[in-house]
Order: C-alpha cells, then sequence, then structure tokens
DNA sequence: ATTATCTATAGATCTATAGATAATGC
DNA sequence: ATTATCTATAGATCTATAGATAATGC
C-alpha cells in the first residue's frame, strides 16, 4: 500500500551491482545448488525476472560473480603469506570478508556447468602460489596438500561450525598451523630431527609398509 | 515387455537393504541434497514408493544410513593409526571403501535437519580421538585441526578431483602429511629447532604481531 | 519513446501419498 | 488373505519466459 511498495528507482547498473552482491554473499553462505533466484532477488531488492533479464540464467550469474572479484586475495597477497593470510580470512566474520571464493568453492562442491570451470582455476592458482614456496620434490603434492587444509579449515569453521575450531580466534589457529604448514612444504625425506618427544607412536601409516613415511634413504648422506 | 520387467522377488527386508545400500552410496558420491530418492530407488533395482513405505522420509533413509554403519572405521581404529588410516581410506578407490561415513560428511554440508546431527556426531568422535594423541595445550582445537585436513583432502580429493592429489598415491599421501601432522599434534609453544632450512620465509601469519608463530621466547632455555 | 521493472505463468523437477495390482503363505 | 510392489498423481518448489506496466529522457 505503500507508494514505493514496488518500481525502484529505474537504474539497471545499480541493480545489477545489487544482484550481483547479493549473489556473492549467498553462494558464499550456501553455496549454488541451495541458492534460489528469488533468494538473490529478494536479498538484493530487485525483481526476479530482472536476474534474467541482465544475466541469463543462474549459472551465467554464478560465473559473473567468480570472475567479478577476479580472485582479488589470491592476487594481492605474496605466496608466502598467502596460507596465513586465505586462513585469517576464512576466520573472520562473514560481513567483514572481501573475498569470498574459497567460501564459495567449497560450499559450491557439487557444482557441475560453468561454475566447476572458474572453481578449478581457482584451486589451480592457489595451488601454484602455495607451490612456488618449495624446492623439495613433490612441490604441487605438497601444495596441494596446504590447499586442501585450507578449505578443510574452512569447511569445519564455516558449515559444520564444530567448537573448539568455529570459535578460535585467527591468531591461535595461524599459531598452531604455521609449524605444520612449514614441515608440509619445507622437510625433505629423511627423519625428523628433534620432533619426536611428545607422544609415542602418532599417525604412522599402517597400510604403507613397502613406502613407509621414513624410506631407506637415510638422513646422512644420499 | 521382458517376464520381469516389473514386480521383484517380493522380500521386504531384501528390498529395505538394497535402499539403504544404495542411498549410502549415493549420499557418500553426490550428499544428500543432489540426490533423489527417484536415483535411490532406482540403483536399489526398487520401486521409489516403497523407500516411503519403508523408511518414512528421504531424511530418515538418511539417518537410517548414517546409525546402520556406526561409524565402524572410527570404532575400529586406535586413535593414534585414525589420521593415517582414514586418510587411507579416503583415498581409496569408491568401490573399496568400507566406510563411507566422512565422505558423506563432506558432501552433505548443506544438510539441516536430522542427518546434521549425526553428522556432527561423527564430527565430535573423530575429535575427541584425535585429541586423545596429544598432551599438549589446545589439544582440541590441534584435533579439530587434524580432522579439517582429512575432511580437505578428502574434498580436494573426491569433490573436486584436482591433480596431482587426486591421483597421488595414498603412500605418497602419508608421507607427506604424516610429519605434518606430528608437528601440529606434537610441537609444543617453542621456536622450531631444525626445521627452518629450506625456504626463506613461508607462512608467515601477517596479521598477528604481538603474537605471532615463533615468539620472543627463544629456542635456547626457555 | 524507450526501457527498467513487474505480473503471471509455463514447464520441469522432486518429495510424498492414495489406491490398484500381483506374488507369496496358510 | 496378507502384504510387497507398482501406477498415478497431488502439491510444493524452482528456473525461465512472455507480455503488461510505469518511470525516465528527448
Amino acid at each position: 500500500m505503500t507508494a514505493e511498495s514496488h518500481a525502484r528507482k529505474r537504474d539497471a547498473a545499480a541493480t545489477k551491482a545489487a544482484l550481483l552482491d547479493a549473489a556473492e554473499q549467498l553462494f558464499a553462505e550456501r553455496g549454488f545448488d541451495r541458492t534460489t533466484v528469488r533468494d538473490i532477488a529478494s536479498r538484493a531488492g530487485a525483481n526476479q525476472a530482472l536476474l534474467f533479464r541482465y544475466f541469463g540464467s543462474k549459472e551465467a550469474l554464478f560465473e559473473a560473480v567468480m570472475t567479478r572479484g577476479g580472485f582479488a586475495q589470491l592476487e594481492a597477497t605474496p605466496p608466502e603469506h598467502l596460507f596465513a593470510e586465505a586462513l585469517r580470512s576464512l576466520l573472520l566474520d562473514d560481513s567483514e570478508r572481501r573475498d569470498r571464493s574459497l567460501e564459495t568453492y567449497l560450499r559450491s562442491t557439487g557444482t557441475d556447468g560453468a561454475g566447476a570451470a572458474l572453481r578449478d582455476q581457482l584451486g589451480e592458482e592457489y595451488a601454484r602460489a602455495l607451490a612456488s614456496l618449495t624446492d623439495e620434490p613433490d612441490a604441487a603434492l605438497r601444495a596441494d596438500l596446504a590447499l586442501a587444509w585450507l578449505l578443510g579449515i574452512g569447511l569445519v569453521r564455516a558449515v559444520t561450525r564444530k567448537d573448539p575450531l568455529a570459535s578460535a580466534s585467527p591468531e591461535d589457529v595461524a599459531r598452531l598451523t604455521g609449524p605444520a604448514v612449514r614441515t608440509l612444504l619445507e622437510r625433505s625425506e629423511q627423519a625428523e630431527p628433534g620432533v619426536r618427544n611428545a607422544t609415542p607412536a602418532a599417525a604412522a601409516p599402517p597400510g604403507a609398509p613397502p613406502a613407509g613415511p621414513t624410506p631407506a634413504r637415510s638422513a646422512s648422506g644420499s
């Protein structure tokens, strides 16, 4: 009944931007599948038909969202700070994040179409940056494992909200993950020198006797 | 037109079991949302209406799937082998896995209803077992981070299929993650003694100057 | 007059149910 | 006769489109 109950201000550019903003938030919060075009239009304060007028399809809108920000954080962060910075970003509150591409990545794991290619590209670029941090063999695999850890922390934190990780401070998480990530990226194939002090026999792979974790080539010489 | 084109063998118990098996597979492969009751019935070779007759609803079937196996791997594995064994299980081919609960967990992150409670319970029990491996402070948080790594590796491997991780051997993954997980669980709050040899300045958290990863207290003495 | 916005609805799913059909057990 | 199985469909979404309405610019 109010005068402006419909017919917003007639600014196509602003409406497009509002739809992109709303879609970016919702895709990050719920993933592609669980976000409906009506949710997006509603949060943008726009009519649902405009989404199709301006973007063509829900999938094209997803693509526009992923390309717009352009992996801002990845490009702005030097590789040696990328892990810690991405981690920090994942642990911030929803409102104060700038780049939500990693979140969108891990919430849209079922997406198959156009978004999948962009999602995969994002993964490739993060992994490439992380791989540049190590000269060890298996650099690419080590980088994938670091990326996997980032995504897993985001998963447990944002999706499952499991405590204590869900409410841990970014500093505590960084303090505990930092040394382990360095071990992952820097440790070469030798028996570890000064780490076997605390627990008796943690995490020995039981199904891998021929190619175990500390192979035959010993620490001294090749 | 064939004689047995419909009307299967009339064995309610077998049909229920077939529905449970098919649901277990599909929920693990696609998650709860992306699996339809018709998919499940089709793979089970059963009529779709029987799913509702025997389980009541799709959500109740999900609950039945999660409770049936009863976290078999978690219960059968001593904590010190849990990480490596769960990792190994995640890296096997789809067909040769026994316990797919972790996969279902990470693919059903959007599920809100009855399945969410079971999903969360699974996470709690894995984390508790992993936390028993360390006497360090923050044991529960360290365990959550280890669980997050498991889930992240499963995510990158099974969902995104990103190479080289997607095609890496379980042995290689265990060899690279083992030392890092030991660092995560065993390393106490001091500068690391013999690891800073390879890369110049990897993974320094830029936003945490007061409580950085290698704090003021140096390696020599307390 | 142009075109951004809105209404109404087609068409495709998907979960769930009601009631018909047909295979087994007494 | 009992009951496992199947057919048909209701009812609720969800994406997408066609065409009406109304706000701006010349």
